[in-house]
DNA sequence: GTCTATAAGGTGATAGAC
DNA sequence: GTCTATCACCTTATAGAC
């Protein structure tokens, strides 16, 4: 089982650990395979009292959903912001953000899963949490224009950025099974080493 | 709907229609989400002579997911055996392989969602299946023995090589919603582009 | 707020006629 | 092989006692 996302500590109210509950049952299963009975189970309370605080199994979905996708999309990319050197920033999101997603392995899967099933309900949902990734392509756009990094359209350095963060994870059995053959330190350790190796990896690429 | 996946073109057959209905609907909704009543509706037939082919749910999507794996590490790899030069090589594996994913969008999503639910049962189909991507690996090592290439972790580069190629796939509605704001015409531009975008930037990388 | 009991409808699977 | 009818179970959701 995984652990739950949220901050609050607040670990008697029962509203609190439905939402527990909900976050692990929920990303570990997807909105098609998660049970209201196993979420009440979880939580520690009956199905009844899960309708008394969510009328229905989709408004629970939707209130887990928002949650892990601001954990998805993370206030990390605020650090691209701040006035250091863009390279340093760089290393700085990789290495946080690899992290992140380790320790919430069933993140990703689950937000790419459920928004590719709903995509106009979803994509509304995040329209109105109003992310905004405009200014690190800016700032791409910016240090190219200074001759800082070499010329490359930067909606594609971004994707190259989260990809290669992202995709270890979500292909997680795929790789330990196929590449590392089913071997567990391996894939553990590659991971760990590409907190470093991805940052590498794209300055390399993009360095005049 | 998607196109089916299969290969075979023997339409009247009921068994080929099956398959192709239960791709489309297993691929689409995945194993949780997706129904026999609609496998048969889309098949043009009724849940009983559904059973009659294939006992149980669980039997006909084991067949599908084989067939899903198949095309999901596809032959494309055997590319890498040929005696053409290594970039070379790497830019049509790269060219071709995003035009697959393209053409089948749901594939990979459905095949990491199914894979990382059941890792057991299904890392022991996938073994049975014998893929090898070890001779890749020892290509990329000859290759940074001969100079051709920096000094890489050829697992590393692998990896890399994929997660470029397949995740913008599997975020289709995350890129087209949060980077190109709903724009889908951008979102196939930029993967048409992809096509050789990713080559040179992983080129740029690692040519020495 | 929290529980037990149950309704209402869906879902995989089978029986049996043709 | 293919169909209709039906079973047995599961799942969401609600009613009503406390």
């Amino acid at each position: 089982m995984d652990k739950y996302i949220g901050m609050s500590k607040k670990d008697n109210n029962t509203e609190e650990k439905i939402i527990q509950a909900a976050e692990v049952v929920f990303i570990e299963k997807g909105m098609a395979g998660a049970r209201m009975q196993q979420i009440a189970d979880v939580a520690g309370i009956n199905k009844a009292l899960l309708h008394y605080y969510y009328r229905s199994k989709e408004k629970l979905f939707n209130v887990i959903f928002k949650i892990a996708f601001k954990a998805f999309i993370p206030n990390l990319l605020e650090v691209f912001k701040g006035d250091k050197d863009f390279f340093t920033k760089l290393r700085y999101f990789v290495s946080k953000y690899i992290d992140v997603l380790e320790r919430n392995p069933h993140l990703p899967g689950f937000v790419l899963h459920e928004i590719s099933h709903r995509p106009d309900n979803l994509m509304k949902m995040v329209k109105e949490m109003n992310f905004d990734v405009d200014f690190i392509q800016d700032q791409i756009a910016e240090e190219i224009a200074q001759g800082k990094i070499k010329a490359i359209d930067p909606a594609q350095l971004l994707i190259n950025v989260i990809s290669l963060c992202i995709f270890p994870i979500v292909a997680k059995p795929m790789i330990s099974g196929v590449i590392y053959k089913g071997d567990e330190k391996a894939y553990k350790k590659m991971l760990k080493d590409r907190k470093t190796h991805v940052a590498d990896f794209i300055i390399n690429s993009i360095k005049p």
